[in-house]
DNA sequence: CTATATTTGTCCGTATGTATC
DNA sequence: TGATACATACGGACAAATATA
């Protein structure tokens, strides 16, 4: 067990920092001379734990003016009525979707389970979330075959969960559940979010039911812990 | 870079299956050699996979009958009003709160922006929580002093805050705003929670308010991934 | 209650890769 | 570079506890 390297616990409390908005967007960090002296390592050891978060697009360096926050983690509020687009866009974020897979299967257990169906075929929906550009989440839904035929047609002209279900006579639908834990990311959840394997990463569970309550869709989501905050209620 | 072992692959799997309710309490986990002819593996590697799960509590074997789940990762609860006794009691578990530390010091830039005051003291109040005698989180609690000069008292007599605030005059509070991200243990919270270094942590940042929305109470707390789960509706 | 099969617990060993000195 | 220790993974044999016919 070789322990963590001075550099990267100083970019961990930088980005956490950042994270908890006590550095907003725009705001300038201390100089590095003034970071050297707060952590009592020599500037050279700064510069690098900086490096790394101007790696990952978290900050700008600019000569001769300082360094500056560019990104925070994208907020995803989670409550009643949960939507990828609106949320993202409400905060100012430019969101996209990409499908990964799209078929249909047999229902596993758990899965009948939560759709409250009986051995059935359900459509499998993966793809990957998009925030500015930047991988935030990868999700895999479920969706009862019998009761939406056409679903992936609609989902392959448009990825919007929202839309597909509306054409699908599905006009509203609200959540039922949600379960959150916190993992370790896979070698493949790593790959596809574009994080490091073993990186923290939020898992949420959630069902979404229509207005009489039956359940529509099963849902997992995988956030990049680091670039994600999940909020309830007002911020 | 060392790549997972097989049999901490396994006993992932298996938690997995465990906090998704597939295999729950009081079930017998498949035999040994049906777990090793399913992963294909020797069946030593499976027991190493079970002898993880049975140290962290999850599981118990017994000779000659099988391995059966014991527990389940709590389930927490988490909406307008969070009380941790009154939410473990709810779900058949049995509260507990340790004291680590109480002490009254200068607020942070953070602490004064949550609390809305502006430099003061504050009282930080710092413990582990328990679930059936099992650590589940760590938590840090700031209260503004100027406005509860006798709630360390309280505290120190009774660890719950909702005691310690009703003692105060504060007879009911809610949750404003709750924010969720996914990080990794340090040593200390390793320490603390029981667990690996590195292992996923749930970090929630609260704001608990009175009737008229005074802020009295921003909290900090570490869940350990393993052993928790935050719920969010109805289950 | 007695056999018998099932299932976990413990011991022996072999081989391999990795970290450390 | 070699020597050593450790963790991982596999294979087999048998004992002990349990379930069941």
């Amino acid at each position: 067990m070789t322990r963590t390297p001075i550099w990267k616990a100083i970019s961990d409390t930088l980005r956490d920092d950042i994270g908890d908005h006590i550095h907003r967007p725009g705001d300038k960090l201390p100089t590095e001379a003034v970071l050297a002296a707060r952590f009592g390592v020599n500037r050279h050891t700064v510069r690098q734990a900086l490096a790394a978060l101007a790696d990952e697009g978290l900050v700008r360096a600019r000569r001769g003016a300082g360094v500056f926050v560019t990104a925070t983690p994208t907020d995803y509020p989670i409550g009643q009525r949960v939507r990828f687009h609106q949320n993202l866009r409400a905060a100012g974020r430019s969101p996209a979707k990409k499908l990964l897979a799209l078929d249909t299967r047999t229902a596993t257990k758990a899965e009948c389970d939560a759709l409250q169906i009986t051995d059935a075929q359900v459509h499998v929906y993966e793809g990957l979330s998009l925030s500015d550009g930047q991988v935030i989440a990868l999700f895999r839904s479920v969706f009862p075959a019998s009761r939406f035929p056409h679903l992936p047609d609609y989902l392959r002209r448009d990825p919007s969960v929202t839309a597909a279900l509306r054409a699908s006579d599905v006009p509203d639908y609200t959540r039922a559940s949600t379960r959150i834990t916190a993992k370790l990311a896979s070698a493949t959840q790593a790959l596809h979010l574009q994080i490091n394997e073993g990186a923290p990463i939020l898992r949420t569970t959630n069902i979404n039911v229509d207005a009489s309550g039956t359940p529509v869709e099963a849902g997992m989501t995988w956030f990049a812990g680091d670039k994600v905050t999940l909020t309830l209620g007002a911020d």
